[in-house]
DNA sequence: CCCCCCATTAGGGAATTCCCTAATTATATT
DNA sequence: AATATAATTAGGGAATTCCCTAATGGGGGG
């Protein structure tokens, strides 16, 4: 059901000239790093999920889109995965657009293999860094999911500074009551301590 | 003492051509922009101060440092103000460096004037943003500064979920001293429930 | 129809927090 | 020397939390 611990990485190539994904997909091959083929933006976007792991590479001028409406499209989508801008036809300002769009790395062709390969393995690093930080948000969201409708109120509650009194008179409900869901909610989710559980509240959706 | 209402933007211009100093910074007065000019990077980072506001304009190239390395060097000083970056001798690999080194925008000379002014005003605009939200934090780590060193320490154990008798047992002191220094730090942070005091906390430098 | 999950309430006891006053010692400031 | 601040400990009482067992009623699913 947690899809987080899919962590195989993958490169996913994304060009429409064939002899240049051959040959990018071969390289990464040597290095041992799995690679998948795109021949078109189009393709691209239409199997690309959520839960992927990687990193993209794109080239700018294609014909279907550019790789820059990609990088748009793939942001509206909330894709975490770094994106490695590679094109022959670069020029500063569609460079700039490239990076404010959020690309990680940006390189010229012709490039060598070692640039090429550098690039691909720091967005791989860095996408396990910042997907590590957000495996406890993951995490936090699942337990959280756990609960009951009940349950998440009364922790909203307690977590915003109430005592089960106060919870309970909010909630119209006896104290006592409050008393069982709160020490449920303690259960269910692990937490030790009240500490950690405002912590874990923190990434409850907002309240009121 | 706290800086952080001395909300005044300015456009501080680095740039070692005093035509193009002068040309700038009278165009920026034309729009009740207010100006300070450097006519070189020593000379900015000399009197560069963390609690300027407003952003940075940047020439690349100048005798003394680059653009570049005066963006570095801001970033080691934890400069907060966005960069803009003007320059007329720009290729690729030189504006994705400044993007990478967190440059706001990169204009290529010539520019415009509207191109200029939009850059600055969404630079302040975005400055000013960044910094609401970074205020709430100032005034965390000011009212936490107020502390004495063992109140601190026992917050941060409470807080990370210790009870007083664990605090004091780890502290080697009495239960009863934790409670003093609890409420005490309660009531100077003027947190009123213990969930605000944790969450006050976070914000504290990282304990253990 | 029975079983399980959810929400609800209850009693009671141990541990803890919260708040009050009060006192001692050390250090630093005036 | 006198004052102020910080750290320490103490007693006591009200309020609260924490944890245990126990019971009731409503919905669903098998």
């Amino acid at each position: 059901m947690d899809r987080r611990f899919d962590r195989d990485q993958a490169v996913y190539v994304v060009d429409d000239d064939a002899s240049a994904r051959d040959s990018l997909c071969w390289l990464l091959g040597t290095e041992k790093l799995r690679s998948r083929a795109f021949a078109s933006a189009t393709e691209f976007l239409g199997s690309w999920s959520a839960n992927w792991s990687g990193c993209i590479t794109l080239d700018i001028r294609m014909p279907d889109m550019s790789g820059l409406q990609v990088q748009q499209e793939l942001a509206r989508r909330g894709n975490r995965m770094p994106v490695i801008i590679l094109t022959g036809h670069a020029d500063v300002p569609i460079a700039i657009r490239a990076m404010k769009l959020g690309a990680y790395e940006f390189l010229e062709k012709p490039y060598s293999d070692d640039q090429l390969l550098g690039a691909v393995r720091d967005a791989l690093q860095h996408e396990r860094e910042i997907d590590l930080s957000e495996h406890e948000r993951g995490l936090a969201q699942h337990v959280l999911a756990g609960l009951t409708e009940r349950e998440r109120e009364v922790m909203r509650l307690v977590v915003d500074g109430m005592t089960n009194k106060a919870a309970a008179a909010e909630l119209g409900i006896s104290e006592k009551t409050v008393e069982v869901h709160r020490s449920r909610v303690m259960r269910k989710t692990g937490a030790r301590t009240f500490s950690a559980l405002v912590r874990l509240g923190l990434m409850l959706p907002k309240s009121r």
